[in-house]
Order: structure tokens, then sequence, then C-alpha cells
DNA sequence: ATGAAAAATGCAAGCGCTTACATTGCTGCT
DNA sequence: AGCAGCAATGTAAGCGCTTGCATTTTTCAT
């Protein structure tokens, strides 16, 4: 497979530029340390011969790739691609390239997934969330590979992130279901085992609970993938209880989405029978029915702040400092006060 | 010794395990190719080590990258997602790694990606659809770089696809439709510039009404980009004419939705009051209430022939036969006949 | 045992680029 | 005119790996 044979390469340039390829390669990376007259002939050969620089010959050689590797969860639903969209979209500015790929919520293929790109080179590492095992960071650290962890922040944890505090986020919600005077919550949680994101959202939940006199028992919890199917699944098992909760708190909203699917197939109406929240504020919260009350993350933000960071890490091998974002709960029409017993 | 803080190479291995890297590399690449005693020698000491391969050395000397390169159109929302995923695992079972990118449904940022994408040595291309500079494939064909179109099936294109006929796909849709009863057809396309499924469904509305007599002053088409908030506004345009249609066929799923919302919203009811239809089936749909009336796709499906089909490209050296794959309607709850006049 | 074929391993030449250092060619000062 | 000093360019040493070919070791039929 010698597709690379009618590849021109720099040595090609060269020649017919009628210079040495240092001088070739300086005319792609440092155009101004080359006079105009032989920075134009050279031009005109790149053009012609349709030339393009191999990666990863430039790679060996530089010992840098300009590319920032991303690991989320999923692709399969927007939760992660608006911030991702705009983590790619500064680093664009900056002169990077974003690799993403997907773990599917699983430590070990999220592991394999880090070595991966750090094989291929990348420079920098986003990843979500701070659960994992530890050797994974020691190893990064060894590699001098800067790593910046997104969509929770941590103040104090190994790795700088730039993210929000899911725990008072959803103390939040919680806090604002119970005002309104539910006293059985039911929760959908996403599995919290290896995911802080998870994790610290129930806790947000149990310190609501705990805060407003509700007993443990009034706080009914179950954790499963996220995925639209299985928030319909939770639900049902939920709402078939003997005293049902009279609001669900989702883990996030495609969660709530299911939710509020099999709420509709089992005739209940949302919120006048169940409430309904979720967590994220993806486009789906505002065009389901009804529109989902949410919490507001600033996925854009988010996914900037998180470049900028990076890029700073990189180029002035500092260690990164993180930053907390604010979230808001977005109420809209699927929470509202319990039916009157 | 100073390489203690950095990453261990080939090298490293070597003496460690006593052996050339030679034998180190056959290990990791031809493990039959060398005895077990040393087999197990060499890696012990890639174990201890935390030794990974360098992929730019590695493509650099074998020059191959078993790495397939993907463009999509957009990663915002589930269209490709599905079809993705699959393709993506397919090529994982023989020993690919799929690199994807998108293009924004921008010609010229696509051509963009494929450059980029072949820099970095992707031995083969899947690309989404047939329209585009033909420039583009003169290049590919000269560097002998695989490419398979996906998402729509062109029996005798220049390059070899799997997919459907988008066509005829819409155009039974609108059959339906119409035999349904209705007689003024609004139309929500995505932007048909460059882009071959658009057309091709825009086509086979159009044949539909034709062949069933109706005046192309019956359809009333719009031209908006994919995202959920342009299919509301479009809908909004639609109905907001003297004599508003009664069925709307979106160009997808995404638009649809929209449409479906803003229905709502304006206090429509669908589809006693009209009718809507989408394209793709993707998950959105069955969740969306009412739930939508679509062509399926078989996006797995798709996914899995394109990554077979390339993969038997790249390693048979051979031109590529394509597939075509089946569609079919499935009805929900969202296309009813017309209100009676 | 013995030698030839087969299996295992080693040697070393690159792959296409960047970059430290060396060389050449100018500038403008005295 | 002569030369320091700097700008422009060239030279060549790798970067870490794979692989064709050479060499050594093992296997096995005789």
């Amino acid at each position: 497979m010698s597709k690379l044979r009618s590849a021109p390469t720099l040595d090609d340039v060269a020649r017919m530029a009628g210079v040495s390829t240092a001088t070739v390669s300086r005319c792609l990376n440092n155009p101004d340390r080359v006079v105009d007259a032989t920075r134009e002939r050279v031009l005109s050969a790149v053009d012609t011969l349709g030339y393009t620089p191999n990666f990863a010959a430039r790679v060996m050689a530089a010992k840098r790739t300009s590319t920032i590797g991303a690991i989320i969860p999923t692709m399969e639903n927007a939760i992660f691609a608006r911030g991702l969209q705009a983590f790619q979209e500064e680093l664009h500015k900056h002169g990077y390239t974003l690799l993403v790929s997907s773990s599917a919520y699983k430590p070990e293929i999220e592991e394999e997934q880090i070595r991966t790109l750090v094989a291929r080179g990348a420079d920098g590492l986003l990843l979500i969330g701070h659960d994992r095992d530890r050797k994974i960071h020691d190893d990064l650290e060894r590699r001098k590979i800067p790593v910046l962890v997104a969509w929770s922040f941590l103040p104090d944890a190994r790795v700088p992130s730039v993210g929000f505090d899911n725990r008072a986020a959803m103390f939040e919600l919680a806090h604002r279901v119970i005002e309104l005077g539910h006293r059985r919550i039911g929760v959908i949680s996403g599995v919290s085992a290896g995911n802080d994101r998870a994790r610290h959202r129930i806790e947000g939940i149990q310190d609501a609970a705990r805060q407003n006199g509700l007993l443990s028992s009034d706080v009914m919890m179950l954790e499963t993938p996220y995925e639209i199917e299985n928030g319909a699944e939770a639900f049902s098992k939920l709402m078939s209880q003997d005293a049902p909760p009279t609001a669900i708190l989702c883990g996030n909203d495609v969660l709530a989405v299911g939710a509020l699917h099999r709420a509709r197939e089992m005739g209940l109406r949302v919120p006048d029978d169940v409430s309904i929240t979720g967590f994220d504020d993806i486009e789906l919260a505002r065009i389901a029915t009804p529109a989902l009350t949410t919490v507001h993350v600033p996925h854009r933000e988010m996914g900037r702040r998180a470049a900028l960071e990076l890029v700073g890490m990189l180029e002035n091998q500092t260690q990164g400092t993180g930053t907390r974002l604010a979230t808001h709960i977005v109420e809209r029409q699927s929470l509202g006060p319990p039916a009157k017993a």
C-alpha cells in the first residue's frame, strides 16, 4: 500500500524552487524569516505541486502536534455537543486542532482512548469529570501532558477544572421543588460509579432533603444509564410504587425527556399529576412537551474557557487555575406544585 | 537514564529486554514471529516501562495509519450519530481507528477537513453525499486514497456509495401524503446547494406531486439550514399564507420537530389541523409529540456496510461496489388525512 | 552426530520533516 | 575600501519506528 508514492514532499518543493528544504520549511512555519522573493518562489512551487506537509513527519521532527484530545462520555446525545463545539472553535483560533473520542461512560474505554490520544501526540487533554484511576494521572504527569477537566468544578482536585458545582446546582433545584410543597421525591440518576457529576447531583438532592426535614424514605432513588429509554423505564418503576412521588428529579435532560414521554404514555399529566425536572438545559429541554424545568449550564462559555485555560497551560507551561461557572434554574412547564391530596 | 521523566521508546524496551528494537517491534506487530520466551520478556518490559508506541514514528516508518477519516455535516444533532457509531464499531473490529470531524454543511470547511485528514495520513475517507468539487476527488485519486460516500446511494457516481435512494424514499412518503387527500403541500427542505440528499428529496416530492396531478403552485417550498429553530420559523411562514398547506413535508426530523413545536405554540393540532412529516427516523422522531411519521433509514446497517466496504477497498485494493439500502415509511401520529374543508 | 532448511533475531536504512549550527551575502560604519 | 554585525540560507543530525536482508540459532531427517 504505497499510496504516498505520489504525494510530493518537502524535497520536491525545495528542488523545484531551487532552495534547501530548510528554507521551504521556514516559508511554511516562519514566513518572516525568509526574504519575499524566495518565499514567493517557494509558495508557488508548493502550489503547483499541490504539496501538503506530512503530518507524522512534522510531528516527529517538531515533537509537537498542536492537537488537543478530548474524551467525552457520549456523542449519541447533545449533552456535550454545544460545549465541545465552543471548545473547538476557541482552540481553532489559537491554532490547535481538536481530536474527539467517546468513552461510552466506561472507564476502561476512557483509559484506552487516553492512551490512543497520547500516542497520537496530543499536546493536551480535555477530560470530563474528576473520577478516574489515579495511575492515569500519574502517567500523564510523567509524560508532562497538561490535562484539564470540564463539566465539574472542584477547587482542590489534583487536576484543574473548568465547570460548575454540580452539587450546589442540584441542591438549588431540589430546594425549589421541596419549597413548592413536594414531599415525596423520585430521583432518576445516571450511574454514579465513576461519575462524580452524577454523584454530586445526588448529594445535592440529599442535602436539600435533609435541610428541609424530609426523611430518607421520602426520597426514592434509581440509577440508570443516561438514555431516553432508561428514563422512561425508571419513571414507570418509580410511579408504580404504593405512594408514588409527586416530583421526579432527573440526573439530566435526556433521562427527563424519557420520563416525560412515559408519563404521557401512562396518561399522567405533567406537572399536574407529577412534576419532572432535568439538568443541563440542552435544546431538547426547550422542545419537550411540556417544556422542561431544568438547570441551565453555560455550555458555550464552559467550552470557551476550557480552551483558553488549556492553551494557557500549554503555552506558558503553567499549572492552570480552573474556573467555576455559575448555573441557574430555568423554570419552564414541567414543574409545578403537587396536586392537592 | 534521563529518559525517566519522559515517554519510553522502543529502544528503552529493547535494552531492558536485552533484544534488538526489531524484535520488540515484531512482538508488538507480529507476535507469532517471535518465540514465546522472548515475547514474554519483551512484553513485561513494555509493561514495567509503561511503553506506548509513538504513533507518528510508526506511521512514518510503516506508511500506513490504520486510520479512517470521516467528515460529517454536523455533530450538533443526532442525524449521523447512530450510523457513525456503527461505522466505527465495525472499523474497530478490523483494526482501524476512526477520526471524525464536521463541516457544518460548508463545502469549504469540508475541503479543509479533507486536507487535514489526508495530511494526518488517513488510509481512507468516508464522506457524506456526492456533491463536491471534482478537484477534490482528482486529488484524492492521485494520492490513491480510497473514498466512500454514505447517506446517498448513486449507482454510477465516480465514487462508490453506501446509502439509500433519497429521491425514491421521499417520493414514497409524498405519494402517501397525497393519497391521504392532501392537495396543498408545504415543504421545508434543508439547503439544497451542495447537498444532493436535500435536492433528491425535493425531487422526490416533485415527482409525486406531478404524478398525482398537483400543480406546481400546490407545492410551497422553503429552504433553510437544518436546525430546530429554522424548522419552526419556516413553519410559521408556510402557515401564514392565504391558503396554507394541510401537510408539511420536512427534509429531516430535526426540521420537523421544529415545525411540530411551532405548531403547538400557534395552537394548531397535529395532525388534525396540519400534518407534519420528517425524514431519517432518529430517536427524536419517536419522542416528539405527536410522534413523527417519517422515513426510516437503516442507520446502523448503513454504517456497518460502509465500514465493510471501505475496509474491503483498502485491503484488496479494489474499487468498491457500493450498496443500496432500503428505507421505509414509519407511520406514527403526525400524519393524517386533511381536515374536511 | 551432521548438515541443510527453517525459524528467530539482529542490523541498518530510511520515512519526511524541523532546527541548531555553519556558511554566505549584505548593510553601513569608519 | 575594509570589516563588524546581522540577515538569509544551507547543512546535516536526528525524531522513534518498521522492515528487507543478513546472521545466528534451532529443528529434524538422515
